[in-house]
DNA sequence: GCCCTTCTTTGGAATAATTCTAATTATCGC
DNA sequence: GCGATAATTAGAATTATTCCAAAGAAGGGC
């Protein structure tokens, strides 16, 4: 048979960013995006490791733990931390918050207006210069759809 | 000589609030939140027992968590995570936002308006129900003072 | 004041999430 | 194809925290 590539299921931004970075694209790390690209439920390194699994068997831990930071680093994907629990990872690249699901134990992203992130920081004492807010709600969501 | 009492440098709260739970009130505990009024720079619970060490030899780690859980409980003190770090304490009750200066590592508190707090629960989309919100800004303050 | 129950504390073991390490494997440019 | 560099792997190590079972206080009723 002739060689045909699978078609990547996730952006071609990812070689690019990588590259930008002086880093390479390889299975491991398109696989750990595409899933989280797939499912947008804020997954945890645990939860990546087994969805990517089936796919890649002899992915090992330590390895979606590799790639999910350096897909931080690119700038492509988020860790999410809520109280001491594991961290999760979201591919949403706007400004937003989380709220976090006190029955559910879901995380739902929250889009706010650039403009509240701008006068949250417009709040600091003078001497304080913020690159990055972070806004975590906690409660309960009436609907558990995610 | 007369068994002359220590004056507690902790307000009487305390014993009062652990009460209202139906909790005493101990050497320990008194300790743990004298340390926390005392010096409020968030420390984590190491940096609790190492101060509260020198006064009570005894007390073990495991007793500052315990502590400091309780007195969280009571909503004495409030935790705060940041990233992936330790968990910090903080006797400052007032809603107010954290800074994390980035360089020197320190966290401050920083007040805002109730009027924001409540702007941000308002953004919430319907069905979502928030009983707290946490503001966590990263970057560079001025000063190094706390 | 003493007993009983309940609450606390204690030290050490256990756990959970993550990071580190050293060795193997893959990839790129030439 | 070769050598240098980067990435992956398995397992050990680390960190922060919680669990556990036993020993130690403390208050209430009598």
């Amino acid at each position: 048979m002739t060689t045909a590539t699978q078609p990547p299921r996730h952006p071609a931004g990812l070689a690019q960013k990588l590259a930008d970075s002086g880093l390479r694209s390889t299975p491991q790390r398109e696989l750990v995006y595409d899933v989280l690209l797939t499912k947008r439920d804020h997954p945890t390194a645990d939860e990546v490791f087994a969805r990517v699994k089936p796919e890649l068997p002899g992915i090992s831990l330590a390895t979606v733990y590799n790639c999910l930071e350096t897909l931080v680093q690119c700038d492509l994907v988020r860790a999410v931390n809520f109280e001491r629990g594991p961290t999760r990872y979201c591919p949403n690249l706007r400004p937003h918050a989380h709220f976090h699901d006190e029955v559910t134990g879901q995380t739902h992203d929250v889009d706010l207006p650039e403009t509240l992130f701008a006068k949250l920081k417009s709040e600091l004492p003078p001497g304080f210069d913020a690159n990055a807010v972070e806004i975590t709600f906690r409660g309960k969501a009436q609907s558990s759809a995610n």
